[in-house]
DNA sequence: AAAATGATCAAG
DNA sequence: TTGATCATTTTA
């Protein structure tokens, strides 16, 4: 399994976030080896889009990783207890992100079971297995990522992507994001992209292909 | 439908 | 310093 090279993070957000769908996130956690099949993101593109944490070229602490080059890991903490992990896009200077919303649960089955549920993967029923990464929060607990994890470089050994099987066909449906009801006219902008039929999307009802 | 829960941010 | 917000999840 070849990891990503830094060229695969470079250029336009919304192209890079459809090259995300299929890829492989792991984590290399406390000597095991975490995986997920990234089966849905949305794009974040600060200057222009209201929704982003970054809009209008907004620097503070927390985003100042947006800045840099592409492929570092933005993690941001919400809710008071959880965490949401973004990839870096475009170019040094365009604060853009990618926020990964759900992956297909790859291994080790158990580790992340664990991680997420505190429970053997053997004790979970069927919904409790599609819910264990179908939303950004989940998947983060699961493959046990927070804020250690901000700005981890995607290049390095710790945490990053591998590519996709190959020969393999998806097809890539889009809809609008999920919970930006704060961004005016933003809140349209079809920016969320998903494996069209994959079980563990997040809200698999809402939006048809 | 609504609570839980605390980091983050901008105002002052 | 403080009060409001929030790219969520869970439970009911």
């Amino acid at each position: 399994m070849k990891k990503l090279p830094r060229e695969f993070y470079e250029g336009d957000t919304l192209d890079m976030s459809k090259r995300l769908l299929g890829k492989y996130l792991v984590h290399k956690d406390n000597g095991t080896e975490l995986m997920g099949r990234i089966v849905e993101v949305e794009a974040y593109k600060g200057p222009q889009d209201k929704a982003a944490h970054s809009y209008n070229n907004k620097r503070t602490e927390r985003v100042e990783i947006m800045y840099g080059p592409p492929g570092f890991a933005y993690i941001f903490a919400i809710y008071g207890m959880y965490y949401c992990m973004n990839i870096v896009s475009a170019e040094t200077g365009t604060p853009n992100a990618i926020l990964i919303r759900a992956l297909e649960p790859i291994s080790d089955l158990n580790q992340l079971s664990i991680n997420r549920y505190n429970k053997p993967y053997s004790d979970l029923n069927k919904r409790a297995i599609i819910n264990m990464t179908n939303g950004p929060g989940k998947l983060c607990k699961a493959m046990r990522i927070n804020k250690s994890n901000y700005g981890e470089d995607l290049c390095g050994d710790k945490l990053y992507l591998v590519e996709s099987r190959d020969n393999e066909e998806i097809e890539i449906c889009e809809s609008p994001r999920i919970n930006i009801d704060y961004a005016e006219e933003a809140i349209h902008y079809p920016w969320r992209f998903f494996i069209k039929d994959n079980p563990f999307i997040s809200y698999p009802n809402k939006w048809k292909c």
